[in-house]
DNA sequence: TGTACATCAGTGAACGCGCGTTCACTGATGTAC
DNA sequence: TGTACATCAGTGAACGCGCGTTCACTGATGTAC
Protein backbone atom coordinates (compact mmCIF):
# COMPACT_ATOMS: atom_id res chain seq x y z
CA UNK A 1 0.00 0.00 0.00
CA UNK A 2 2.71 2.24 0.19
CA UNK A 3 5.30 2.12 -2.62
CA UNK A 4 8.78 0.87 -2.46
CA UNK A 5 10.33 2.53 -5.41
CA UNK A 6 9.67 5.81 -6.67
CA UNK A 7 7.61 4.87 -10.10
CA UNK A 8 5.11 3.63 -7.51
CA UNK A 9 4.79 6.89 -5.72
CA UNK A 10 4.47 8.88 -8.99
CA UNK A 11 1.65 6.20 -9.96
CA UNK A 12 0.09 6.49 -6.33
CA UNK A 13 0.35 10.64 -7.06
CA UNK A 14 -0.98 10.25 -10.25
CA UNK A 15 -4.35 8.24 -9.31
CA UNK A 16 -5.11 10.31 -6.14
CA UNK A 17 -5.19 13.30 -8.57
CA UNK A 18 -7.21 11.56 -11.42
CA UNK A 19 -9.35 10.63 -8.13
CA UNK A 20 -9.84 13.93 -6.64
CA UNK A 21 -10.03 15.72 -10.06
CA UNK A 22 -12.93 12.83 -11.33
CA UNK A 23 -14.84 13.72 -8.19
CA UNK A 24 -14.75 17.35 -8.00
CA UNK A 25 -15.71 17.55 -11.21
CA UNK A 26 -18.20 15.15 -11.28
CA UNK A 27 -19.48 14.14 -8.30
CA UNK A 28 -19.18 10.86 -5.81
CA UNK A 29 -20.98 8.71 -8.05
CA UNK A 30 -18.30 9.53 -10.48
CA UNK A 31 -15.40 8.04 -8.28
CA UNK A 32 -15.34 4.55 -10.70
CA UNK A 33 -12.37 2.40 -10.97
CA UNK A 34 -13.05 2.80 -14.77
CA UNK A 35 -13.07 6.25 -14.83
CA UNK A 36 -10.07 5.98 -12.50
CA UNK A 37 -8.18 3.91 -14.78
CA UNK A 38 -9.03 6.31 -17.88
CA UNK A 39 -8.21 9.80 -16.32
CA UNK A 40 -4.99 8.71 -14.69
CA UNK A 41 -4.06 6.45 -17.62
CA UNK A 42 -2.58 3.95 -14.70
CA UNK A 43 -3.81 0.11 -15.76
CA UNK A 44 -6.52 -1.29 -13.29
CA UNK A 45 -4.11 -3.86 -12.15
CA UNK A 46 -1.84 -1.02 -10.77
CA UNK A 47 -4.35 0.42 -9.49
CA UNK A 48 -5.28 -2.98 -7.64
CA UNK A 49 -1.38 -3.04 -7.21
CA UNK A 50 -0.84 -0.11 -4.94
CA UNK A 51 -4.77 0.61 -3.45
CA UNK A 52 -6.17 -2.92 -3.54
CA UNK A 53 -8.97 -2.05 -4.79
CA UNK A 54 -11.48 1.21 -5.13
CA UNK A 55 -12.33 1.11 -1.53
CA UNK A 56 -8.50 1.51 -0.86
CA UNK A 57 -8.19 4.59 -3.35
CA UNK A 58 -11.16 6.23 -1.34
CA UNK A 59 -9.57 5.24 1.70
CA UNK A 60 -6.24 6.78 0.79
CA UNK A 61 -7.77 10.03 -0.72
CA UNK A 62 -10.01 10.76 2.28
CA UNK A 63 -6.96 10.13 4.69
CA UNK A 64 -4.89 12.41 2.36
CA UNK A 65 -7.34 14.97 2.25
CA UNK A 66 -8.05 14.85 6.01
CA UNK A 67 -4.14 15.51 6.37
CA UNK A 68 -4.05 18.44 4.88
CA UNK A 69 -6.93 19.78 6.82
CA UNK A 70 -5.61 18.92 10.34
CA UNK A 71 -1.82 20.16 9.48
CA UNK A 72 -3.20 23.36 8.27
CA UNK A 73 -5.67 23.47 11.83
CA UNK A 74 -2.42 22.67 14.20
CA UNK A 75 0.17 25.27 12.14
CA UNK A 76 -2.98 27.85 13.11
CA UNK A 77 -2.87 27.01 16.53
CA UNK A 78 0.51 26.41 17.03
CA UNK A 79 1.41 29.66 15.74
CA UNK A 80 -1.68 31.11 18.26
CA UNK A 81 0.06 33.35 20.98
CA UNK A 82 -2.88 32.94 23.44
CA UNK A 83 -5.95 30.23 23.83
CA UNK A 84 -8.42 33.04 22.58
CA UNK A 85 -6.25 33.76 19.29
CA UNK A 86 -5.71 29.66 19.02
CA UNK A 87 -10.04 29.67 18.42
CA UNK A 88 -9.79 32.22 16.09
CA UNK A 89 -6.77 30.93 14.28
CA UNK A 90 -8.31 27.24 14.20
CA UNK A 91 -12.19 28.62 12.71
CA UNK A 92 -9.97 30.58 10.16
CA UNK A 93 -7.30 28.17 8.97
CA UNK A 94 -10.67 25.60 9.14
CA UNK A 95 -12.60 28.00 6.84
CA UNK A 96 -9.38 28.98 4.66
CA UNK A 97 -9.13 25.65 3.87
CA UNK A 98 -12.32 24.87 2.59
CA UNK A 99 -12.55 27.78 0.54
CA UNK A 100 -8.92 27.20 -1.07
CA UNK A 101 -9.30 23.35 -1.10
CA UNK A 102 -12.92 22.89 -1.86
CA UNK A 103 -12.87 19.39 -3.59
CA UNK A 104 -10.34 17.97 -0.81
CA UNK A 105 -12.98 19.83 1.94
CA UNK A 106 -16.45 18.28 -0.03
CA UNK A 107 -14.45 14.68 0.00
CA UNK A 108 -13.85 14.78 4.01
CA UNK A 109 -17.25 15.79 4.57
CA UNK A 110 -18.95 13.15 2.32
CA UNK A 111 -16.73 10.55 3.40
CA UNK A 112 -17.74 10.36 7.13
CA UNK A 113 -20.75 7.77 6.30
CA UNK A 114 -18.99 5.94 3.72
CA UNK A 115 -19.12 1.51 3.94
CA UNK A 116 -15.44 1.18 2.83
CA UNK A 117 -13.75 3.27 5.98
CA UNK A 118 -14.49 1.51 8.59
CA UNK A 119 -12.08 -1.36 6.87
CA UNK A 120 -9.71 1.26 6.17
CA UNK A 121 -9.39 2.20 10.08
CA UNK A 122 -5.80 1.63 10.54
CA UNK A 123 -4.95 3.66 7.74
CA UNK A 124 -6.61 6.50 8.57
CA UNK A 125 -5.77 6.55 12.36
CA UNK A 126 -2.22 6.92 11.27
CA UNK A 127 -3.19 10.08 9.32
CA UNK A 128 -5.31 11.46 12.09
CA UNK A 129 -3.85 10.58 15.26
CA UNK A 130 -0.60 11.66 15.56
CA UNK A 131 -2.19 15.26 14.40
CA UNK A 132 -5.18 15.04 16.76
CA UNK A 133 -2.59 14.51 19.44
CA UNK A 134 -1.21 17.96 18.68
CA UNK A 135 -3.82 19.46 18.89
CA UNK A 136 -4.55 18.01 22.38
CA UNK A 137 -1.22 18.63 23.55
CA UNK A 138 -1.89 22.57 22.39
CA UNK A 139 -5.46 22.54 24.17
CA UNK A 140 -4.18 21.17 27.39
CA UNK A 141 -2.27 23.95 29.44
CA UNK A 142 -4.96 26.25 28.32
CA UNK A 143 -7.52 24.26 30.42
CA UNK A 144 -5.55 23.44 33.40
CA UNK A 145 -4.85 27.11 33.87
CA UNK A 146 -8.69 27.70 33.28
CA UNK A 147 -8.60 29.81 30.28
CA UNK A 148 -10.38 27.36 28.48
CA UNK A 149 -13.30 25.46 30.45
CA UNK A 150 -12.81 21.84 31.18
CA UNK A 151 -15.65 19.83 30.07
CA UNK A 152 -16.18 15.93 29.40
CA UNK A 153 -13.55 14.92 26.50
CA UNK A 154 -14.91 15.77 23.12
CA UNK A 155 -17.52 18.10 23.75
CA UNK A 156 -14.83 21.26 23.79
CA UNK A 157 -14.12 19.93 20.07
CA UNK A 158 -17.66 20.12 19.34
CA UNK A 159 -18.46 23.20 20.46
CA UNK A 160 -15.79 24.95 17.99
CA UNK A 161 -15.56 22.15 14.94
CA UNK A 162 -18.96 22.29 14.88
CA UNK A 163 -20.17 25.70 14.03
CA UNK A 164 -17.41 25.72 11.11
CA UNK A 165 -17.96 22.96 9.93
CA UNK A 166 -21.70 23.06 9.74
CA UNK A 167 -20.69 26.47 7.93
CA UNK A 168 -18.20 24.68 5.61
CA UNK A 169 -20.80 21.91 5.20
CA UNK A 170 -23.50 24.60 3.57
CA UNK A 171 -20.89 26.25 1.98
CA UNK A 172 -19.96 23.44 0.12
CA UNK A 173 -23.47 22.37 -0.83
CA UNK A 174 -24.36 25.60 -2.67
CA UNK A 175 -25.80 27.30 -0.31
CA UNK A 176 -26.03 30.76 -1.25
CA UNK A 177 -26.81 32.46 2.07
CA UNK A 178 -23.27 30.96 3.43
CA UNK A 179 -20.79 33.57 3.28
CA UNK A 180 -17.37 32.07 4.78
CA UNK A 181 -15.74 35.97 5.05
CA UNK A 182 -18.47 36.74 7.71
CA UNK A 183 -18.44 33.53 9.05
CA UNK A 184 -13.86 33.79 9.85
CA UNK A 185 -15.09 37.44 11.19
CA UNK A 186 -17.98 36.58 12.93
CA UNK A 187 -17.99 32.99 14.80
CA UNK A 188 -14.58 33.03 16.32
CA UNK A 189 -16.08 35.62 19.16
CA UNK A 190 -19.17 33.60 19.08
CA UNK A 191 -17.28 30.38 19.63
CA UNK A 192 -14.86 31.64 22.40
CA UNK A 193 -17.72 32.54 24.47
CA UNK A 194 -18.60 28.87 24.71
CA UNK A 195 -15.66 27.33 25.69
CA UNK A 196 -13.95 29.93 27.72
CA UNK A 197 -13.52 29.20 31.28
CA UNK A 198 -14.58 31.71 34.17
CA UNK A 199 -10.98 32.62 34.90
CA UNK A 200 -9.47 35.74 33.16
CA UNK A 201 -7.67 35.21 29.77
CA UNK A 202 -4.36 35.98 29.92
CA UNK A 203 -4.11 39.30 27.61
CA UNK B 1 -45.28 11.29 -7.30
CA UNK B 2 -48.00 11.82 -4.36
CA UNK B 3 -50.48 8.89 -5.05
CA UNK B 4 -53.92 9.46 -5.37
CA UNK B 5 -55.15 6.44 -4.13
CA UNK B 6 -54.70 4.55 -0.71
CA UNK B 7 -53.22 1.78 -2.15
CA UNK B 8 -51.04 4.10 -3.38
CA UNK B 9 -50.34 5.44 -0.26
CA UNK B 10 -49.65 1.88 1.49
CA UNK B 11 -46.99 0.82 -1.18
CA UNK B 12 -45.10 4.31 -0.79
CA UNK B 13 -45.13 3.34 2.67
CA UNK B 14 -43.78 -0.18 2.66
CA UNK B 15 -41.00 0.69 0.31
CA UNK B 16 -39.71 3.93 2.17
CA UNK B 17 -39.68 1.33 5.13
CA UNK B 18 -37.89 -1.21 3.31
CA UNK B 19 -35.69 1.49 2.03
CA UNK B 20 -34.69 2.75 5.76
CA UNK B 21 -34.35 -0.76 7.11
CA UNK B 22 -32.18 -1.79 4.37
CA UNK B 23 -29.86 1.28 4.91
CA UNK B 24 -29.86 0.93 8.74
CA UNK B 25 -29.11 -2.68 8.57
CA UNK B 26 -26.67 -2.91 5.29
CA UNK B 27 -25.68 0.46 4.87
CA UNK B 28 -25.49 2.71 1.98
CA UNK B 29 -24.08 0.69 -0.25
CA UNK B 30 -27.02 -1.67 0.57
CA UNK B 31 -30.08 0.84 -1.23
CA UNK B 32 -30.41 -0.53 -4.50
CA UNK B 33 -33.24 -1.43 -6.67
CA UNK B 34 -32.81 -4.93 -6.51
CA UNK B 35 -32.75 -4.74 -2.84
CA UNK B 36 -35.55 -2.76 -2.28
CA UNK B 37 -37.98 -4.77 -4.40
CA UNK B 38 -36.81 -7.83 -2.88
CA UNK B 39 -37.07 -6.25 0.77
CA UNK B 40 -40.58 -4.39 0.16
CA UNK B 41 -42.02 -6.90 -2.11
CA UNK B 42 -43.13 -4.22 -4.18
CA UNK B 43 -42.43 -4.79 -8.19
CA UNK B 44 -39.67 -2.64 -9.74
CA UNK B 45 -42.80 -1.05 -12.21
CA UNK B 46 -44.55 -0.34 -9.19
CA UNK B 47 -41.43 1.52 -7.50
CA UNK B 48 -40.75 3.86 -10.59
CA UNK B 49 -44.58 4.65 -10.98
CA UNK B 50 -43.88 6.04 -7.56
CA UNK B 51 -40.71 7.23 -7.29
CA UNK B 52 -39.50 7.56 -10.93
CA UNK B 53 -36.29 5.61 -9.90
CA UNK B 54 -33.81 5.29 -7.18
CA UNK B 55 -32.49 8.99 -6.92
CA UNK B 56 -36.59 9.71 -6.46
CA UNK B 57 -36.84 7.08 -3.46
CA UNK B 58 -33.56 8.25 -1.58
CA UNK B 59 -35.07 11.98 -2.35
CA UNK B 60 -38.45 10.64 -0.77
CA UNK B 61 -36.20 9.05 2.25
CA UNK B 62 -34.73 12.21 2.81
CA UNK B 63 -37.17 14.35 2.96
CA UNK B 64 -39.08 12.46 5.17
CA UNK B 65 -36.53 11.97 7.31
CA UNK B 66 -35.71 15.60 7.66
CA UNK B 67 -39.62 16.27 7.88
CA UNK B 68 -39.35 14.18 11.51
CA UNK B 69 -35.87 15.77 12.55
CA UNK B 70 -37.85 19.02 12.31
CA UNK B 71 -40.98 18.36 13.75
CA UNK B 72 -39.43 17.34 16.70
CA UNK B 73 -37.01 20.83 16.82
CA UNK B 74 -40.24 22.72 15.80
CA UNK B 75 -42.29 21.02 18.92
CA UNK B 76 -39.76 21.28 21.43
CA UNK B 77 -39.42 24.95 20.77
CA UNK B 78 -42.75 26.09 20.43
CA UNK B 79 -43.25 24.69 23.72
CA UNK B 80 -40.23 26.47 26.03
CA UNK B 81 -41.16 29.32 27.75
CA UNK B 82 -38.09 31.29 27.16
CA UNK B 83 -35.14 32.25 25.08
CA UNK B 84 -32.33 30.19 26.95
CA UNK B 85 -34.77 26.64 27.30
CA UNK B 86 -35.64 27.25 23.78
CA UNK B 87 -32.14 26.72 23.37
CA UNK B 88 -31.72 24.21 25.70
CA UNK B 89 -35.11 22.37 24.47
CA UNK B 90 -33.86 22.26 20.53
CA UNK B 91 -30.72 20.38 21.57
CA UNK B 92 -31.94 18.14 23.50
CA UNK B 93 -35.00 16.98 20.85
CA UNK B 94 -31.97 17.14 17.97
CA UNK B 95 -29.91 14.73 20.35
CA UNK B 96 -32.89 12.88 21.46
CA UNK B 97 -34.30 12.53 17.76
CA UNK B 98 -31.03 11.14 16.72
CA UNK B 99 -30.63 8.24 19.60
CA UNK B 100 -34.43 7.38 19.49
CA UNK B 101 -34.22 7.36 15.13
CA UNK B 102 -30.39 6.66 14.82
CA UNK B 103 -31.69 4.99 11.48
CA UNK B 104 -33.24 8.44 9.74
CA UNK B 105 -30.81 10.23 11.43
CA UNK B 106 -27.57 8.60 9.71
CA UNK B 107 -29.70 8.89 6.69
CA UNK B 108 -29.98 12.33 6.94
CA UNK B 109 -26.77 13.13 7.65
CA UNK B 110 -25.18 11.04 5.51
CA UNK B 111 -27.26 11.85 2.53
CA UNK B 112 -26.20 15.68 2.46
CA UNK B 113 -23.97 15.49 -0.49
CA UNK B 114 -25.65 12.67 -2.38
CA UNK B 115 -25.64 13.36 -6.21
CA UNK B 116 -29.60 13.39 -6.73
CA UNK B 117 -30.70 15.46 -4.09
CA UNK B 118 -30.41 18.46 -6.44
CA UNK B 119 -32.48 17.48 -8.63
CA UNK B 120 -35.41 16.74 -6.27
CA UNK B 121 -34.63 20.15 -4.29
CA UNK B 122 -38.49 21.28 -5.09
CA UNK B 123 -39.62 18.11 -2.87
CA UNK B 124 -37.29 18.29 -0.58
CA UNK B 125 -37.94 22.00 -0.09
CA UNK B 126 -41.55 21.31 0.73
CA UNK B 127 -41.08 19.65 2.92
CA UNK B 128 -38.41 21.66 4.90
CA UNK B 129 -39.35 25.20 4.09
CA UNK B 130 -42.43 25.70 6.35
CA UNK B 131 -40.53 24.02 9.22
CA UNK B 132 -38.13 26.23 8.87
CA UNK B 133 -40.26 29.15 8.49
CA UNK B 134 -41.79 28.11 12.27
CA UNK B 135 -38.11 27.98 13.39
CA UNK B 136 -37.31 31.34 11.90
CA UNK B 137 -40.36 32.77 13.55
CA UNK B 138 -39.85 31.41 17.02
CA UNK B 139 -36.32 32.77 16.65
CA UNK B 140 -37.22 36.74 15.70
CA UNK B 141 -38.74 37.90 18.94
CA UNK B 142 -35.74 37.04 21.17
CA UNK B 143 -33.47 38.41 18.54
CA UNK B 144 -35.52 41.67 18.53
CA UNK B 145 -36.05 41.93 22.26
CA UNK B 146 -31.58 41.72 22.54
CA UNK B 147 -31.98 38.11 24.09
CA UNK B 148 -29.79 36.43 21.24
CA UNK B 149 -27.88 38.23 19.63
CA UNK B 150 -28.24 39.91 16.07
CA UNK B 151 -26.12 37.83 13.73
CA UNK B 152 -25.71 37.78 9.97
CA UNK B 153 -28.39 35.27 9.01
CA UNK B 154 -27.33 31.82 9.24
CA UNK B 155 -24.82 31.93 11.61
CA UNK B 156 -27.03 31.62 15.19
CA UNK B 157 -28.14 28.67 13.08
CA UNK B 158 -24.88 27.42 12.44
CA UNK B 159 -23.74 28.06 16.41
CA UNK B 160 -26.55 26.22 17.97
CA UNK B 161 -27.07 23.41 15.21
CA UNK B 162 -22.95 22.94 14.66
CA UNK B 163 -22.03 21.43 17.80
CA UNK B 164 -25.06 19.49 18.29
CA UNK B 165 -24.86 18.48 14.42
CA UNK B 166 -21.47 17.29 15.04
CA UNK B 167 -22.12 15.39 18.32
CA UNK B 168 -24.74 13.70 16.82
CA UNK B 169 -22.61 12.82 13.50
CA UNK B 170 -19.79 11.06 15.75
CA UNK B 171 -22.28 9.39 17.97
CA UNK B 172 -24.16 8.05 14.77
CA UNK B 173 -20.11 6.92 12.95
CA UNK B 174 -19.61 4.60 16.07
CA UNK B 175 -17.23 7.36 18.36
CA UNK B 176 -17.15 5.70 21.53
CA UNK B 177 -15.86 8.80 23.65
CA UNK B 178 -19.20 10.44 22.30
CA UNK B 179 -21.89 10.38 25.15
CA UNK B 180 -25.40 11.75 23.83
CA UNK B 181 -26.77 11.88 27.22
CA UNK B 182 -23.69 14.05 28.53
CA UNK B 183 -23.85 16.29 25.46
CA UNK B 184 -27.47 16.85 26.03
CA UNK B 185 -26.67 18.26 29.67
CA UNK B 186 -23.58 20.19 29.38
CA UNK B 187 -24.39 21.76 25.67
CA UNK B 188 -27.40 24.10 26.24
CA UNK B 189 -26.15 26.54 28.71
CA UNK B 190 -22.60 26.40 26.91
CA UNK B 191 -24.46 27.19 23.60
CA UNK B 192 -26.65 29.37 24.85
CA UNK B 193 -23.35 31.50 26.42
CA UNK B 194 -22.37 31.64 22.09
CA UNK B 195 -25.50 32.64 20.99
CA UNK B 196 -27.11 35.42 23.58
CA UNK B 197 -26.99 38.51 23.89
CA UNK B 198 -25.93 41.40 25.96
CA UNK B 199 -28.83 42.21 27.39
CA UNK B 200 -30.34 40.68 30.58
CA UNK B 201 -32.52 37.64 29.95
CA UNK B 202 -36.07 37.52 30.65
CA UNK B 203 -35.80 35.37 33.63
C1' DT C 1 32.01 -4.17 -12.50
C1' DG C 2 29.22 -7.90 -13.80
C1' DT C 3 25.92 -11.34 -13.28
C1' DA C 4 21.91 -13.64 -11.11
C1' DC C 5 17.98 -13.31 -8.71
C1' DA C 6 14.17 -11.47 -5.95
C1' DT C 7 10.98 -8.14 -5.50
C1' DC C 8 8.28 -4.33 -7.04
C1' DA C 9 5.59 -2.10 -10.59
C1' DG C 10 2.75 -2.13 -14.42
C1' DT C 11 -0.22 -4.14 -18.40
C1' DG C 12 -4.79 -4.97 -20.41
C1' DA C 13 -7.95 -8.46 -22.04
C1' DA C 14 -11.43 -10.92 -20.00
C1' DC C 15 -14.93 -12.21 -16.56
C1' DG C 16 -19.43 -12.30 -14.27
C1' DC C 17 -22.59 -9.89 -11.72
C1' DG C 18 -26.06 -6.94 -10.37
C1' DC C 19 -27.35 -2.55 -11.22
C1' DG C 20 -31.12 0.82 -12.93
C1' DT C 21 -34.53 0.97 -16.14
C1' DT C 22 -38.15 -0.17 -19.66
C1' DC C 23 -42.47 -1.74 -21.44
C1' DA C 24 -46.47 -4.21 -22.82
C1' DC C 25 -49.65 -5.67 -20.14
C1' DT C 26 -53.40 -6.74 -16.37
C1' DG C 27 -56.15 -5.35 -12.60
C1' DA C 28 -58.33 -1.88 -9.33
C1' DT C 29 -60.48 2.35 -8.41
C1' DG C 30 -62.96 6.40 -9.26
C1' DT C 31 -66.31 9.08 -12.02
C1' DA C 32 -69.76 10.66 -15.49
C1' DC C 33 -74.26 10.08 -17.09
C1' DT D 1 -78.32 1.51 -9.86
C1' DG D 2 -75.84 0.17 -13.84
C1' DT D 3 -72.73 0.68 -17.42
C1' DA D 4 -68.71 2.69 -19.84
C1' DC D 5 -64.58 4.77 -19.62
C1' DA D 6 -60.45 7.10 -17.85
C1' DT D 7 -57.05 7.05 -14.73
C1' DC D 8 -54.22 5.04 -11.26
C1' DA D 9 -51.68 1.13 -9.49
C1' DG D 10 -49.15 -2.88 -10.03
C1' DT D 11 -46.62 -6.87 -12.57
C1' DG D 12 -42.31 -9.12 -13.92
C1' DA D 13 -39.51 -10.68 -17.74
C1' DA D 14 -36.09 -8.69 -20.29
C1' DC D 15 -32.45 -5.38 -21.58
C1' DG D 16 -27.80 -3.45 -21.85
C1' DC D 17 -24.29 -1.33 -19.50
C1' DG D 18 -20.53 -0.47 -16.73
C1' DC D 19 -18.99 -1.77 -12.53
C1' DG D 20 -15.16 -4.04 -9.62
C1' DT D 21 -11.99 -7.48 -9.98
C1' DT D 22 -8.72 -11.15 -11.65
C1' DC D 23 -4.68 -13.09 -13.67
C1' DA D 24 -0.95 -14.55 -16.53
C1' DC D 25 2.31 -11.98 -18.03
C1' DT D 26 6.23 -8.40 -19.07
C1' DG D 27 9.35 -4.98 -17.62
C1' DA D 28 12.02 -2.15 -14.11
C1' DT D 29 14.54 -1.71 -9.99
C1' DG D 30 17.24 -3.03 -6.22
C1' DT D 31 20.59 -6.21 -4.02
C1' DA D 32 23.90 -9.97 -2.97
C1' DC D 33 28.23 -11.73 -4.00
Amino acid sequence: MSPKQQRGEATVAKVLAAALDLYAAEGPGALTTTAVIERSGVSSGSLYHHFGGIDGLSAALYGRCMAGLLDALVAALERAPSAREGVRAMVEAYLGFTEEHRAEAHFIHASSYADHLPSHAALIAAEKTPRMLRIAAWLRPHVESGEIVALPDPLTEMLVIGPVAETARRWLAGAPDIDLATAARVLPERIWRSVSGDRPAGR
